[in-house]
DNA sequence: GAGTGGTCTAGACCACGGG
DNA sequence: CCGTGGTCTAGACCACTCG
């Protein structure tokens, strides 16, 4: 007796995922262990771990060992925004991408920008500002900080002419990373940049990079009014 | 020759993605097929597989049948955010939660709510507005929509003492969802509800979820001033 | 057509952690 | 202790897709 439609681990994700909904498992509930689901499924025990392993990374089960498996009580969602290249995420939606650096100087960076980087407030870091535009209107304005030390070939870069953050991810791979979300009423800089008014809602992106302990970048992206970043569910 | 530190298929990820940091296998290259690396891992292919699904899945591979597998050209980093209840997020940082109901009424929705929700803009809706509490002080301001046919039984709850988001979340299960993020101005009744300026930026939260092709639920969530939504990279 | 990844199987051993 | 999930293996078949 399978009693799954379709065929391969995706099936039994499917299956297992009815019963949680139909309340056959209600939350906090144990369901059986993978060899007894096997069996029933009719498949090998791999099969029934493949799809076991894709809910509860979805946040749907929770798993241990010799606890086994339990409906998750609240689960909790995750949402997963890609975070592609500027020039891409405005060439995908057929509009012109536009570059235009703003300033480029080096020079002791404010003191949360090394907190976050977790580097000494005493040393020079290069800081860009820069301005990325969709078809000429201003997408997002940067505000970037570079340790230098970590990556300093990047002193014969023509900033004007290359992106740095496209130049970052092609020179300097990073392991690991840090990624803030946030609303911020723009400044007077930032309206003037991009041509709104002064205290409009921007959403704003921080993100800093190592390469294992090595600090690469903290960065700060002001994203146009209106801009909105979406996903599934 | 194994050439691998460590044990398990996380073994041989490491492994692969220090190649790739290390430019052993540039941005855009091919990298040998699975039985290839298997072999010279000194390990079944399957482990090998593990791995680089793995990899796959993060968006540092792009693998292809018979085209075999390439270093992902422009690494689309994915930030995956925890979208927990409010009430877990706020007991998680030791603050006390509270949750005052501001409106119910049963009315027609606004052409967006119902545009976002797939519903013909004749019908009439439940909404509810909604303040989420830290330690008695605003924490987020809720505006919801709810379609009364798919959970007749809200209907029968007291939602002045019931959060209606942890009550849909216990009994309206959904299957797919939309997860909208941008950056607003508080509006007049925002800034009132929320005890602060007009025109203060608030990191915005759209979500509308669906069970199989019946909607459910679109809910807007605006975000106390400062808010920041976080997550490792 | 043929090479490559995707998946399944049956069996095995191990690590974790609840009772 | 000992049940449960986590993982590995060797072998097999299949599905996709490039050339």
């Amino acid at each position: 007796m399978s009693g799954v439609k379709g065929q391969g681990w995706q099936a039994i994700e499917a299956e297992v995922l009815r019963r949680i909904h139909s309340r056959d498992w209600p939350p906090g509930s144990a369901i059986p262990n993978e060899a007894e689901l096997a069996q029933k499924f009719g498949v090998a025990r791999a099969t029934v771990n493949r799809a076991l392993q894709s809910l509860a990374e979805a946040g749907l089960l929770d798993r241990k060992r010799k606890a086994g498996t339990r409906v998750a009580l609240h689960p909790v969602r995750k949402a997963t925004l890609s975070i592609p290249i500027l020039r891409h995420e405005i060439e995908a939606i057929g509009m012109t991408y536009g570059y235009d650096l703003v300033s480029q100087t080096e020079t002791l960076a404010p003191k949360h920008v090394t907190t976050a980087l977790r580097l000494p407030a005493d040393g020079s870091l290069l800081h860009l500002r820069a301005l990325h535009r969709a078809d000429r209107r201003p997408y997002a304005y940067e505000d970037r900080w570079v340790n230098i030390a970590a990556v300093p070939q990047i002193g014969e870069v023509d900033l004007s002419r290359v992106n740095a953050n496209e130049w970052l991810v092609a020179n300097a791979p990073f392991t690991a990373g840090d990624f803030v979300l946030s609303a911020t009423n723009a400044d007077a800089t930032e309206a003037a940049a991009m041509e709104m008014a002064h205290g409009t809602a921007l959403l704003t992106l921080e993100r800093t990079t190592w390469n294992g302990a090595e600090p690469i970048t903290w960065v700060r992206l002001c994203f146009a009014p209106g801009h909105r970043m979406r996903t599934a569910l």
